[in-house]
DNA sequence: GTCTTATCAGGT
DNA sequence: CCTGATAAGACG
């Protein structure tokens, strides 16, 4: 008997059901179903059976009541989500214009899959078999080989009949369905190898040694217990060769429970705050208000500011997050945050497997730990009582999604401290244009840090002008004062840092002479090169120039595309100096994840005296053995096709300098550029902010971007390069249509579809749509794109939405 | 996502 | 008038 209803999302990924469905609550379920409790339902004219997830209960309900099926059974035993964070994800959903199911999934970890939990097995194989039509003796066939997961049987076995055959089979007392309602909370066991006698030699092992023996022998005495899969793909060995061993007792094989406390951590002793430091965690915790901008100076010691507003949360009972960029997420960070907290902490990153990722998501779940440290998507951490949420360098790009959903962390984190009435603090030397907008609009509460701790000085930045470096006769990508500095530090045994833009991205043109680049008329960006047809574009608009001969600007026909390669740059500063260490880190040398960390490691020991890289050396690279830092090339940046560059290029300087000088030697900065006169630049060099975000705000309002218009961008991308245009202009038409009104009203622009600027990637073509629109019309545009975009799928055809999400 | 129904060309 | 292929529509 039903007595109430249960609105419902149900897991699946497609557009058409992606929609809020009804369904019946029976008597029998009605003390246990609760909002955020995953729900078994019946869907579609078949029995089909999937899950669901319950986000909201009422009374009655509003469709018709003969349509409505009950639902079967409630899964979960408390929560998987809880009732304010379903608010958040429907929030989401809207201002991201993405599906259910996209928000859905960062919420749950795929670990918990329903079906993992539902397991078929055969139970009587006597003569009730006889009878069996062709499919049904199919797929028994695959479970008489054993319990098998439903989620595994349905990749087995792809047949559309799967539910209702295995409905008939069931009602033939063949096979059994097994439902685990719990979830399986047990964690894993790890196998630890080591020595069974480390004291032992070498030479007393009683075995035929082969290179392979003797290599675990050595790797184990060098360094104790290891891991088993660490141990065989460190030395690139199978494993039978060291269960071999254990087999003849001279290696001892443990089962550990996975992630056992590692708390042999020295916990730090708690450094005592200054001024600046203290009126920021007052301000923080006692303040009415939710958000707050922590905008200190590089080294004014922000990372205790967090761990002290941490700490004080941990008091009250109640968790925090703490997000950090992707990059920094390595040892080192995860480290001081366990020496400062012991093991009350969880960890998310991209390196973990589904596993791992599952085993943190307890650990938050079950509130073993107060803390959560992670890339942008540990803001959906299952946390209970929430404390603060804190977002540490907070102009990173890394904080808007690439994959659909495309939220950007810090709207979500202030939505967040409205739902969940958490406190949010953005820390960064450097803050966005979008923050400080909101801190003009007073929408966030500023806390200024001015110095430095340990009054450490900021370091002397000189700025180099290419152009007489060229007109000197030298046309390499490093500068005489550049050089000259170099060679001062290593003659003092001090660290070098070179810095090259992130490589290779479409070039942009520019005179050589005079530093002009050419910029589109109406965006104020960039425009690439492009060499089919010799011309110039700006991938915004999609205007298009001729491609110039002579300098607009001064005349000159050194015209050049730009684009150092980083690997060149290696070679001329090997060549420069031949006897120190050089080292290059980029994305291309980084191919696997521990080498990020070896040259970390590496450079911090001393072993590396110049180190070149691209903006992932900016990052929380803190060495005061650092003196010289050169930035070989500003103008890559400040001239990439983005309306952005500036702003980026403003944070990457002032970040840049805030490598050098960490300790008691005072550090040099060396920005090399065809532009000097450039405000950006001179800004950067002379740390004023105000300057900067001034000047840059005049552009945006003039040129009508970001923060002042939202801009929206729809991808559509197919390996189908004639379906992916016809497609794009059919939308497009339809889109136009509708919005006429809008357009006329000047509350919105709409760009022609045009080719991405990178058009084919990985064997699929990319057409993009920009529009430009403001905030009062935005909710109305959505709503249209919402029913041209999203309401059904198209064959091969994937389409990406972006609000204000300006890297693509 | 999966199934059902509608539609249309082509064949018997 | 049946048949198979394909597109459109519904599912609570």
């Amino acid at each position: 008997m039903i007595k109430s209803y249960a609105k419902v999302i149900l897991n699946n990924n497609s557009k058409s059901t992606d929609q809020i469905y009804t369904y019946g609550i029976d008597e029998e379920l009605e003390n246990r179903i609760q909002v955020g409790k995953r729900v078994k339902v019946n869907f579609g004219k078949n029995k089909h059976i999937i899950d669901a997830v319950v986000i909201s209960i009422s009374a009655n309900c509003d469709i018709s009541k003969n349509r409505i099926k009950p639902i079967i059974e409630i899964i979960d035993d408390e929560p998987i989500i809880k009732e304010e964070m379903i608010r958040l994800c429907l929030w989401i959903r809207e201002r991201y214009v993405c599906k259910f199911s996209d928000v859905i999934r960062l919420m749950v970890p795929s670990m918990i899959k329903y079906e993992h939990n539902i397991f078929v097995k055969v139970v009587d194989t006597g003569f009730c078999e006889i009878g069996l039509n062709r499919k049904e003796n199919e797929l028994l066939e695959i479970i008489k080989k054993g319990k098998i997961e439903l989620g595994k049987l349905k990749k087995n076995y792809l047949n559309n009949d799967l539910y209702s055959l295995l409905d008939s089979l069931k009602e033939k007392n063949i096979i059994e369905i097994e439902n685990k309602e719990k979830l399986n909370y047990k964690r894993s066991y790890e196998k630890i190898i080591s020595l069974k006698d480390s004291n032992k030699n070498l030479e007393q092992y009683n075995i035929n040694k082969t290179q392979n023996q003797i290599n675990i022998l050595n790797y184990l005495k060098e360094f104790g217990k290891v891991n088993i899969k660490k141990l065989v793909s460190d030395l690139s060995i199978s494993a039978s060769v060291v269960n071999n061993l254990i087999k003849k007792d001279i290696l001892l094989c443990e089962s550990v429970l996975y992630d056992i406390d590692e708390s042999n951590f020295e916990l730090e002793h708690k450094i005592t705050l200054n001024k600046e430091q203290q009126n920021a965690v007052d301000k923080v915790i006692n303040q009415d208000d939710k958000v707050f901008l922590l905008h200190g100076v590089t080294g004014s010691g922000k990372t205790e500011v967090y761990m002290e507003i941490i700490e004080h949360y941990q008091k009250e009972n109640k968790q925090s997050i703490m997000l950090v960029p992707e990059i920094s997420l390595t040892t080192q960070t995860i480290e001081r945050f366990k020496k400062r907290f012991g093991n009350k902490i969880a960890v998310f990153h991209s390196r973990l497997s589904k596993k791992e990722k599952y085993i943190e998501w307890n650990k938050v779940y079950n509130k073993e730990v107060y803390i959560v440290v992670g890339a942008r998507s540990a803001l959906f951490a299952p946390i209970r009582d929430i404390g603060a949420i804190i977002i540490d360098e907070e102009h990173e790009d890394s904080y808007k999604s690439s994959t659909s959903p495309k939220y950007d962390a810090i709207e979500v984190a202030i939505k967040m401290s409205s739902i969940l009435n958490a406190k949010v603090v953005l820390g960064t030397a450097t803050p966005s244009l979008s923050t400080y907008h909101m801190v003009m609009k007073g929408q966030i509460e500023l806390i200024e840090m001015k110095n430095r701790v340990k009054n450490a000085i900021m370091p002397q930045i000189d700025i180099v002008d290419m152009s007489e470096e060229l007109n000197k006769g030298n046309n390499t990508i490093i500068s005489e004062l550049l050089y000259r500095n170099i060679k001062k530090s290593l003659e003092k045994k001090e660290q070098v840092i070179l810095f090259l833009n992130k490589r290779g991205y479409s070039g942009f043109v520019s005179c050589k002479k005079c530093g002009h680049a050419i910029r589109c008329d109406k965006c104020d960006v960039s425009m690439t090169y492009h060499v089919k047809g010799n011309m110039l574009r700006c991938h915004y608009c999609g205007r298009t120039k001729k491609m110039i001969i002579k300098c607009p600007k001064c005349g000159s026909e050194k015209i050049e595309q730009f684009g150092a390669g980083t690997q060149h740059v290696e070679i001329l500063v090997k060549h420069l100096f031949p006897n120190a260490v050089t080292e290059r880190m980029d994305v291309d040398s980084m191919s696997n994840k521990d080498s990020y960390e070896k040259i970390y490691n590496n450079f911090k020991g001393g072993k590396i005296d110049i180190l070149i890289g691209t903006q992932m050396l900016a990052k929380g690279f803190d060495f005061p053995e650092v003196t010289t830092v050169g930035v070989l090339s500003a103008d890559a940046i400040l001239n990439l096709p983005f309306y952005n560059a500036s702003e980026k290029t403003f944070q990457l300087l002032t970040q840049v300098s805030g490598r050098a000088g960490r300790g008691d030697k005072r550090g040099r900065v060396f920005i090399q550029t065809f532009e000097p006169q450039n405000y950006i630049i001179n800004a950067a060099k002379n740390n004023d902010y105000n300057l900067f975000i001034n000047e840059e705000m005049k552009l945006r309002k003039e040129f009508a971007f970001p923060p002042f218009v939202n801009i929206i961008n729809i991808c559509m991308i197919s390996v189908n390069e004639e379906k992916v245009i016809e497609t794009a202009l059919q939308k497009y038409n339809e889109l136009s249509d509708s919005v006429q009104e809008m357009v006329q009203e000047r509350k919105l622009l709409l760009y022609k579809p045009i080719p991405h600027a990178i058009y084919k990637v990985n064997n699929e073509y990319r057409i993009n749509l920009f529009i430009k629109v403001s905030n009062y019309a935005l909710g109305s545009l959505k709503k249209i794109i919402r029913a041209i975009y999203m309401e059904k799928d198209i064959e091969n055809i994937k389409i990406s939405i972006n609000i204000n999400t300006d890297t693509i």
